[in-house]
DNA sequence: ACCATAGTTCGATAATACTTGAACAATTGG
DNA sequence: CCAATTGTTCAAGTATTATCGAACTATGGT
């Protein structure tokens, strides 16, 4: 068994770019990775959500924007820290994020 | 008087960026997006696709994209003429393509 | 150690999206 | 007009994604 803590990343050279216009086409993502451009958001505090949304939803929208490489997510005491892995995909994908944030 | 085999394309203004994403995100799609970057194409001389798919689900493909807002159907004689609607793209999400592509 | 908190994972169900054959529409050539 | 060509649309089946409750894991506080 995989510990649950320490999630799997992609490395920055495996980010695929379907992926990544995939995790970025649906609403609620797009609107979280807004979000992260800023600064990076405690799971807890994503205000994207609303409360009605089950946390086990929540959790998925991160894994899918996690797996596809755009936010990382570690933990931090109890809590978990997302932030956008800017310098990743600025790298692997000059312009892209500027176009779609 | 407009032919019956017009169809429908987004305006510019109502493209969503979303839908844009989602469109990109099969490889299958992309890859003709970027044959289309080029120049434009028939349907019929489209070689991104071998043949052994059938025409129903090319034409399903061109209207994912068409309904997108990436790339414009229009008939041409026997054939439907594929291109990119690169300036509306531009105009609406400026660096998305010269990301992307 | 115990308990509450914060999130992930699992399993089942619902909702979308994809694939494809068959029927239909429009155009060209004879 | 008729038949061949080129694609679209429809409908049914398949596959992928999303949703969410329940069980589980890890951490921090008392």
């Amino acid at each position: 068994m995989v510990p649950v803590n320490e999630l799997e990343h992609p490395a920055r050279e495996a980010i695929v770019l379907e992926d990544v216009l995939f995790a970025l086409s649906d609403p609620v993502r797009l609107d979280l990775v807004r979000q992260l451009r800023e600064s990076s958001l405690t799971a807890a505090s994503c205000t994207t959500l609303d409360p009605s949304v089950p946390k086990s939803t929540k959790s998925h929208m991160f894994k899918v924007l996690r797996e596809a490489g755009v936010i990382r997510n570690v933990p931090e005491g109890r809590n978990r820290r997302l932030s956008l892995r800017r310098d990743d995909l600025d790298a692997r994908f000059p312009g892209l994020l500027d176009a779609v944030l």
